[in-house]
DNA sequence: CGCGGCTTTGATGTTCATCAAGTAAAGTGG
DNA sequence: CCACTTTACTTGATGAACATCAAAGCCGCG
């Protein structure tokens, strides 16, 4: 769930309360070392987390806000591949099997990162078994995950994927039927493969059957289970 | 590259010629360990190695042989997300991450698969630090690899998803411009998101063209630039 | 105040899936 | 090994879904 923390940034890892349950299984004196080695910092709306091709020199985490990945298409189109919600981790698919960065991650509101070296965090996976088993299970569930994310969003009609779209934010980001959405028209269309056109027709078209209101950018979600409904069929 | 060996199955990993370098880390007394918990069958063509559902018990390794990995829609249509060669892992993305497999392995051709006891496995990753790393490595390139191949298909228009499905199978599978497709025209739609209607159209058009020799099954590749160009451009 | 980007709606065209029907190939049982 | 059945392959015709093009209204920002 997104929300709003208000963080100390200078506070030791061993009582943070945004700490991922991946880090559960190092002891005190691990935790002290991570936290000697990481960086906690606030990104503004718009900003640049990690860039497609800059070398990688930290594993990020995200600890309050929104970010995006994204990817450039040949034909120069931009595609989001996911937005990570807090706890989430940045750019964990590229950080442990290349130098460089896969995708450019930007931030969709004012967030937190922690950014801890990446060699540090080899070191730890190394030394600590129980651990690299986590990390390996973690990394295996975002793949899965975005796989079938992806597979989901292709064999879907257009009218299916916003469904599925607007059910997501509902569910999975905002915790509420009433939101506004941390992205334009045309990252909505970058997100599941379709035109910024065809976005706004079919929000017109839910808005005109009672499914949804939509004013610019908030939405409210009027009747889910039929919205749902629509996502499974199409 | 799909070759076709001659192995003796009861040999050990000390010395096996067909041992992945993911492998190369481990010690002689952990390569006994592995030899110990594993087991070495072949698979008959058509046969199934992985039902999608089945508890995971083993980590399977693909010795020889061609195998499809394929996930059914809520359409109860069949997709194919990938094909291993030999070295490759299979079930390698649920593995660490679930309780049962994701998706259905099914010989494309008579294959030999080594089933490695996932708890064994485990057992390795915890012990050994450099081989964990190299399993997370290995593991985040194969999700890489998929996620990326997936979006450049939905990217690419008909003929340019059967133009990089032919270099594919040259290039990557092959290694020659002239050779016999181990699926259907049923299962080439299935991996490139179409019809088979329309794989045989744009193959017969191909033809017509005078890019490509087909012939049933057996391929010949004429003009692999100008069918390179239809990939990149498509 | 005016410019440029984002949003919205309508009209048009292309791409691809679906349907139908026929041919070739591959199993299957006697 | 041959008749029979089933499955795979192939081509054409049609229609639906979606992208593209065009134009106008809206909003924020210098």
């Amino acid at each position: 769930m997104y929300k709003t923390y208000i963080m100390d940034l200078s506070q030791s890892c061993k009582n943070c309360q945004f700490r991922s349950h991946l880090f559960d299984k190092l002891n005190q004196e691990e935790l002290d070392f991570i936290h000697r080695n990481k960086q906690t910092t606030a990104v503004k709306k718009g900003a640049i987390v990690n860039k497609s091709g800059d070398p990688i020199r930290e594993f990020v985490y995200l600890v309050e806000g929104l970010v995006k990945f994204q990817k450039i298409g040949k034909n120069g189109k931009e595609q989001i591949v996911s937005i990570a919600r807090p706890l989430d981790f940045v750019g964990l698919l590229s950080v442990f099997s290349k130098d460089s960065y896969e995708y450019t991650v930007t931030a969709l509101v004012d967030s937190v990162v922690c950014r801890i070296d990446i060699e540090s965090m080899r070191k730890m996976v190394q030394m600590n078994g129980q651990f690299s088993l986590d990390i390996l299970k973690y990394i295996s569930n975002i793949s899965d995950e975005i796989i079938r994310h992806t597979y989901a969003i292709n064999s879907k009609n257009l009218r299916g994927r916003i469904a599925m779209l607007l059910v997501d934010f509902a569910d999975k980001y905002f915790g509420s039927t009433s939101f506004d959405l941390p992205i334009s028209r045309k990252e909505m269309a970058e997100m599941i493969d379709m035109t910024p056109e065809n976005v706004i027709r079919i929000l017109s078209e839910f808005r005109r059957d009672g499914i949804v209101n939509v004013r610019g950018k908030h939405i409210e979600i009027l009747n889910m289970s039929l919205l749902s409904k629509i996502r499974d069929l199409g």
